[in-house]
DNA sequence: AAGAGTTTGAAACAATCGTTTTAATCAAGC
DNA sequence: GCTTGATTAAAACGATTGTTTCAAACTCTT
């Protein structure tokens, strides 16, 4: 059976995140794209917002399940947390625009869409128990959220802006094994903080 | 003398960027909180991109006179970098929107325009001699500019999220003592890394 | 005071956006 | 085979945007 128009509504327009992150998409291109009409995004999702909400929806699944089988695991935590930065790193260069359409919107100080909270609760909670396994025993809270945020910070912001470095003359996150020694040095940073 | 319309409209277009960002603002909300016509903006400025331009020149000129001056002093390098973060961080607080608008240009793709230029190339070089001061003779160009882009990365993103961050449970920036404490253990960190 | 050049103001322009309307088309059940 | 409901298509709607027009007002020099 073919693609429900819905379905390739939905398939296009995670594309077009991808491409050009969700506020820079029109209706119309999104309608072109899925090879159906503008009125159909309307009638399927509701409106413009109920599209990013449902295209959320599937992505965050997907995302929440991820971290599961990481924490899940039997790897140890070192290992755990290895793979979660590579994991998000990944993730964040698959789908570029998706990630800058969700960090714009915290930027403009707009509501995120509910339908990403269960990632970003996923992603808290894992971090803290990664880390607090990683930490000296009765590290104090304060200690290990500052560290989880330098280190998500440090993550988020260059492969966000890898461009931007790029242009400015710094590394260029694009390149692999770039990539792959900046996320060495951030883990080794991070285990170096939660051990004084 | 009354400030010249062209002033006002200068004025009046930071206080509304500091608010809200630049990409959110309309020419007539400019217009009317600086007491002026619609077509002033496109008179005085050629058009809103113009006008954004102005604002900046005269921002980052300001911006790049206190880089210099810390460069410049008598202070150790370790002061010399504490310095840097203090004044970073209160001049992301004091104009968020500004911060905000230039961060989200780079999100979405678009080229920065030319006036912020010589604020980052400015701060690239302060940090690259800075923390190469910091780090063991020899260090590689690499593990500095690593270094360099993990401190900012941390302390863009914890200053641009930190509503965001506050939702979340976490700590929360707007209280300065948290503030002084988080740059701490960014200070902390940093050198750390670069010693090893 | 007259006139040239600059600045302002109200209105309209042209383009784009998300959304809605209305009728045609399709699918399936009785 | 007709009817009922879901889906699609083309067009228009209504609001907002940056920009432009053009005449009126102002400013300064002579």
């Amino acid at each position: 059976m073919q693609e429900s128009t819905k379905e390739q509504i939905l398939n296009a327009t995670l594309e077009l995140i991808a491409e050009k992150g969700f506020p820079n998409l029109t209706i119309r291109e999104i309608a072109d794209r899925a090879g159906a009409n503008v009125a159909a995004v309307n009638y399927h999702f509701g409106s413009k917002e109920g599209l990013l909400g449902a295209v959320l929806q599937q992505e965050v699944a997907c995302k929440v399940t991820a971290l599961k089988a990481i924490r899940e695991s039997s790897d140890i935590p070192r290992v755990k947390l290895r793979r979660f930065l590579k994991e998000h790193a990944e993730n964040m260069r698959r789908h570029p625009g998706l990630y800058q359409s969700l960090f714009s919107r915290v930027l403009a100080n707009a509501e995120l869409p509910e339908e990403s909270q269960p990632y970003i609760a996923a992603t808290i909670d894992f971090l803290r128990e990664i880390l607090k396994a990683l930490a000296p025993r009765n590290t104090p809270k304060e200690k290990i959220d500052f560290a989880g945020t330098q280190m998500m910070g440090a993550l988020n912001y260059a492969l966000l802006m890898y461009r931007g470095l790029a242009k400015s003359g710094l590394f260029d996150l694009e390149d692999s094994e770039m990539l792959r020694r900046y996320l060495d040095q951030l883990q080794e940073a991070t285990l170096r903080g939660l051990n004084e």
